[in-house]
DNA sequence: CTGAGATCCTGTCTGC
DNA sequence: TGCAGACAGGATCTCA
């Protein structure tokens, strides 16, 4: 589900509800996920005090002021982080984790499993972190950077965008709207990049990104943020999933497949 | 090394 | 209504 707009957004909330807030208790109710809870590990951050809480591509990661704990959360697809108050918790299905604090619970939910919760000690040595590509609303992120790393590239510059070793927290739903601003097909051989179009296709996922942030995110299906709340950036969105261009109102939106993920785009405005 | 395709899992929607 | 099949904000792994 969550591409870097949302995982920022629940990033936020979860850091204003937890900094400087002490673990009382974890129970793990399913630890079966994408990579299993450890949760021996987990129980060593019992009466822990959470001392910050970031993102890092689309991964959120509370720090702990005991040295060097790190829990890293991933949403996955359909990843849910809420929270309630002890009284009126309620199970739910695919609840997986529970953290207890003085006056609430932090509930982790993943209905399809491709979430993950790890805790490490070594943040760049950890497996899922340390290979991650540059975040792209930093000041490293630019034409370039993009177009460099794109030389010899063969696969379509729709992956390349959405690969995470790359540039981190581009999914399927910025991709796609990124590269149509950028007026480029987004099964365009990413070594067919020039300068111009990197500048663009940088500036404009930039620009998306940020805006979408600014919206809470994008909800197409079920996306909620830690506050329940969906996101509206999805009254912005120029192609996915619509019908007709919004400048050839005439012609209409293609749909194929791009590694197994939908990829819309219009035939007249992006070309190879 | 690359790239294509399978895979993890559940729920919802579409078409016959 | 039933049921098969496609599809969904992700990312890794296997195999050629």
């Amino acid at each position: 589900m969550p591409e870097l707009p949302e995982v920022e957004t629940i990033m936020s909330l979860v850091k204003r509800r937890l900094t400087n807030k002490k673990i009382i208790k974890t129970k793990v109710l399913n630890a079966k996920l994408r990579w299993p809870i450890e949760t021996r590990k987990l129980r060593n951050l019992e009466n822990e005090t959470i001392k910050s809480v970031s993102r890092r591509g689309k991964y959120i990661l509370l720090e702990f002021e005991i040295e060097k704990a790190i829990l890293i959360i991933h949403l996955g697809m359909t990843g849910v982080i809420s929270f309630t108050n002890q009284e009126e918790y309620k199970r739910h299905k695919h609840d997986h984790l529970l953290l207890f604090f003085d006056s609430f619970i932090f509930i982790f939910n993943d209905v399809r499993k491709f979430g993950s919760i790890h805790i490490t000690q070594d943040l760049s040595e950890m497996f899922l972190i340390k290979n991650l590509g540059i975040e792209p609303l930093s000041k490293k992120f630019d034409g370039k950077y993009l177009l460099q790393l794109s030389k010899n590239k063969s696969c379509s510059i729709k992956e390349f965008i959405m690969n995470q070793k790359i540039v981190v927290g581009i999914g399927n739903i910025y991709a796609t709207e990124a590269l149509f601003l950028s007026k480029i097909h987004p099964s365009m051989q990413a070594k067919r990049l020039n300068l111009s179009k990197s500048k663009s296709l940088v500036s404009n996922i930039k620009f998306i990104l940020q805006k979408a942030i600014k919206l809470g995110g994008t909800t197409i299906k079920d996306y909620v943020n830690a506050e329940g709340k969906p996101g509206y950036f999805t009254q912005e969105l120029n192609i996915y999933q619509k019908k007709n261009c919004p400048i050839h109102k005439n012609n209409a939106v293609r749909n194929i497949k791009i590694s197994g993920r939908s990829s819309f785009f219009c035939d007249i405005c992006q070309k190879k």
